[in-house]
DNA sequence: GTGTCTATCTCGGGC
DNA sequence: GCCCGAGGTAGACAC
């Protein structure tokens, strides 16, 4: 990885056209053509970057990336370097594992399924519909049939992807009653709105609560 | 700018828990208390990463950055420095500029509604519903209503969100026959389809036309 | 390759 | 403060 401090304006063309006017900034080249350029504030982001696969051209005291393939162009101009140092680091380095995500939820609820309605038991996970599967296939008491669709995060996108996957299934005469359940950790209030209006009902889970590391702070269904 | 080149593990809990093994790696504290765990390849994303505003704590070998509020922490073990420099930049540095994203599109378009639609006349920007405004609401010579749904690329999603807006204006009997238009710079080929199926009208539109800067390369309504 | 979907999305604007 | 939508979203995975 090769980090330049230096004072530097940047030009990006491609999908828009942006310009960042001369200051001090951190430039990032890495090992995999990644280019990135960081100023001191501003978060997260680089102000500028471009994602592999690139090609990097060093000419004088500029710098142009562009991509492999496309139209986009980053041009760097050096007006003074303050550093310019090479650190050679495992290419491969250890992959990052993580839990708590979408997938992680999905795998407590399918053990767990009344928590997304009274007496639903669990028929299959990744049910195939012809756009993609659902979640979680369920049964209620009285045998009906309920896709749930899981979410961290339940917005209006999800109730749109729940609504889709309906649509789909109850061309089924058999499961033309078929319910839907936005199950998530937080449901926005106009995911709520959406959903109800359609019919469709929602309910937020805790993960800790349904790996039984938790007491649940309510009472859900009373 | 504090820039550490380590070898390091790190681990994360808040809205997930993730851990990353011992490896050299880049580890970026800049002024603004934002942190990042950058690794010589992966891209535009750091592994870990911490957004202000945080509390950053140095003891011995660990760095621990907590968020101000809330529950996130991350938790930075350093297993052997080869570099740790710091370079002062100007805090505020010059804003990047941009030209080209939807709401310079928006800009041109309520200025030259037409692009729209023949005859199409602006009623006002951001016409509010209860589940989020609509871009554009524009009237034609009928005195018509049309929503109009901007977007730079017009995908499946787009219509979609145009169709949610019009299920809620056409709630109102007066907007009952609301038309709806999708406007974008690129209409891809699906969301054509789906628009056309569901009634509405999408358009192709250019900025640099919309501007003036362009002669348009077809005649749109012909 | 395109399409779809997740993300500790991040970030900015509005109320 | 929360909520919502845009993003050069990026990145992963299925088809």
């Amino acid at each position: 990885m090769r980090l330049i401090v230096a004072r530097c304006s940047v030009a990006y063309t491609g999908r828009l056209t942006a310009h960042l006017p001369e200051a001090l900034r951190l430039i990032m080249l890495k090992a995999d053509g990644s280019v990135l350029v960081h100023a001191d504030a501003g978060g997260y982001k680089p102000l500028n970057w471009m994602t592999p696969p690139t090609a990097v051209i060093e000419e004088g005291e500029t710098i142009t990336v562009r991509k492999v393939k496309g139209e986009d162009q980053l041009e760097i101009t050096l007006h003074e370097v303050l550093s310019d140092v090479t650190h050679t680091m495992d290419f491969d380095a250890a992959r990052l594992s993580k839990d708590g995500v979408e997938a992680d939820l999905q795998v407590a609820l399918a053990d767990a399924p009344h928590w997304c309605g009274e007496g639903f038991r669990l028929v299959r996970r990744e049910w195939p519909t012809d756009i993609g599967p659902v979640d979680l296939m369920c049964r209620d008491e009285a045998d009906g049939w309920i896709a749930v669709e899981i979410k961290r995060i339940g917005t209006i996108e999800a109730v749109e992807q729940l609504s889709r996957y309906l649509e789909r299934i109850r061309l089924d005469p058999a499961k033309a009653d078929c319910r839907g359940v936005l199950a998530a950790t937080i449901v926005k209030p106009q995911a709520r709105v959406l959903a109800e209006s359609r019919g469709l009902t929602w309910v937020e889970v805790d993960l800790a609560v349904l790996r039984g590391e938790r007491e649940p702070a309510l009472t859900l269904f009373g």
